[in-house]
DNA sequence: TGACTACTTAGATGGAGATCGAAATAGTTT
DNA sequence: AAACTATTTCGATCTCCATCTAAGTAGTCA
């Protein structure tokens, strides 16, 4: 697991600091893999937006895309999300 | 510890989602306390830049301050870090 | 190939927020 | 009280980004 920049680690919470965004990471973690239009019903966006905030979670790390037929399956990648915590829990411990 | 809301976690997110203010945050929570002086020379912001920023992280609760004399002091809130950490790190437990 | 489905890209808009300088406030010191 | 210091508030600007509709691309199926 590789360790995260200071820039890293703040594009990943502005990426997790949309709520619809939260929401939608938060509804891929929770299945092994969603395709677009199993989450495209439950989050108040269209589907150009939803598809945005994937490309965003996408090129941070957050998520990888794999295309099958006319559906593009997306799935968390949990060491990525394990890394922005790990540096979090970091902060506290003093340094100097 | 309180539990957050979605949106409270958001707005968490967001707020260490700016790259000075991640810096801010980690500069308080690895001194017992400071005061707006100690920390203006080491962040590429104005006073009043400065300023604001912490109101954010105060508003959240992520920060306490006591005014002494001229200064005001500021303190890290472990709890609430902690209880943002929670959340996150509660995303991955599969519910259905 | 033509119609259909799933998703992405393009282009535009509106709102949020990071930033600053200047003015205001609060406390200290002489 | 007057001068000084530390911080906040005000008002303005400018950039970023969430969102949309519409158009484009890619895959399927009849």
């Amino acid at each position: 697991m590789s360790t995260l920049s200071d820039d890293e680690v703040a594009q990943i919470g502005r990426a997790l600091g949309d709520p619809n965004r939260l929401a939608i990471y938060t509804q891929i973690a929770q299945h092994d893999e969603l395709f677009c239009g199993e989450m495209l019903g439950k989050h108040p966006i269209s589907a150009a937006t939803l598809s945005h905030h994937l490309k965003v979670m996408s090129d941070l790390g957050l998520i990888t895309s794999r295309k099958d037929g006319l559906n593009v399956y997306y799935r968390a990648v949990p060491e990525k999300f394990a890394a922005y915590l790990k540096y979090l829990s970091l902060i506290c411990h003093k340094s100097h």
